[in-house]
DNA sequence: AGAAAATCGATTATCGATAATCGAAAATAT
DNA sequence: ATATTTTCGATTATCGATAATCGATTTTCT
């Protein structure tokens, strides 16, 4: 009988590269402009060049590398403008969220309301990645009420290119303003009011992108 | 001097194979839940399973097919709900690229009026393909119009979801009704009045789903 | 010296073969 | 006869090696 060493692997190898490079791409051990180099990442873990080709190829399709025929992959550089483009279509995406969604939200007021006081009062303290996990948690909660799978998976995808930018430009500005705005749309959450969260949301992105300063 | 062939290679056999799958799974050769076998895709290109299994990699990037582990590769089957949920994203998609490019778009307007034309004649013969190519045609200059490649990008991952089930539906209802509203987008397009297109659009993309009967 | 051509090292793209895994069918046990 | 285990064929996942291509460097020619 065959002994699983610890089956901690009940993934394929690519899954785990494919994980171990996006965590590297997130948390800024590659840079954007990074090269990735194929033989490089299989010899440092001590595999083949297959399962990490393949895990390269799923990221490009995630726009987190870019590759070029015969020239190799890199990681994605993003712009002031696309930045600013991914949060108008984010904008739109939340907006159609709320007034799908501002029903089930309102059921789960007390949760929504707690999310926007921890992101304030991490705000407040200064403390960046609270404040970050906390602002990402409240928004992915609206989103999840609209209960429409194609809106989460569509607006998920644009997570990479704002929150790198974010991280990149450590705009963290006016993080109390921005707080403050999740304020108010627990309200309007309250009171029910779908197209005013709708456009609460709206102009919150679009303050958002106003804040962006060039890196 | 290096001839180069006549260049017609000039992508990878991934990339072929990408594109040869992607007809037939458009086309209906492979209809959905169609099993795609690497090893029978190689032998029948003439190539071995790296570059089948690479353009397979991209098509379920791309949510053409689904991949489970160790199970294989098979055409994506695309449910009503679903294609409902797509139609509300891409809805709002469509209202903020006519915010954003509406002025643009009125220096095309010749154009778009021919294609919200060409869409109605088409309809009113009873030529479906035609009246498809073209309806596509009207909403991508709408998109294109908004000069945003994110929401560009956002909006073309949507094409298959929306494609394939209209395709297999056959509901080809109401096209001439449908042709119909693009003309009062065209107008609302010549007046300059960015909201009134937006909410057009979005009351279209509302129409469609409306008239999607299950199958 | 300066431009064109040949060479070279590094890396990707592809190949052919093997190992791992799955589902179903066959064999065995109760 | 039914339930459990074993075997087997098919297919995916991974490997190691080779071919193709690129950019830079060196060489050659004028």
């Amino acid at each position: 009988m065959k002994v699983k060493s610890v089956d901690i692997a009940r993934e394929s190898l690519a899954d785990r590269v494919r994980q171990i490079l996006t965590d590297r791409i997130v948390d800024g051990t590659y840079p954007a402009g990074t090269r990735l180099v194929e033989m490089q990442i299989a010899r440092e873990l001590n595999l083949s060049q297959a399962p990490v080709r393949e895990a390269l190829c799923a990221l490009e399709a995630a726009r987190f590398v870019e590759t070029e025929p015969y020239r190799g992959t890199r990681v994605r550089r993003i712009g002031e403008r696309e930045c600013r483009e991914a949060y108008q279509v984010r904008a739109v995406l939340e907006g159609l969220a709320a007034e799908l969604g501002t029903a089930n939200l309102r059921a789960r007021l007390r949760e929504l309301r707690a999310a926007a006081d921890a992101t304030l009062a991490a705000a407040k303290r200064g403390e960046v990645m609270r404040y970050l996990h906390h602002n990402v948690r409240f928004h992915q909660m609206i989103i999840e009420a609209a209960n429409n799978e194609v809106l989460r998976q569509t607006w998920e995808s644009l997570a990479f290119t704002v929150g790198a930018r974010i991280r990149a430009s450590r705009a963290t500005g006016d993080m109390i303003a921005v707080a403050k705005e999740h304020r108010e749309i627990v309200e309007a959450v309250a009171h029910g009011d779908a197209r005013a969260v709708g456009r609460l949301l709206r102009r919150h992105a679009e303050v958002l992108v106003e804040g962006m300063a060039e890196v």
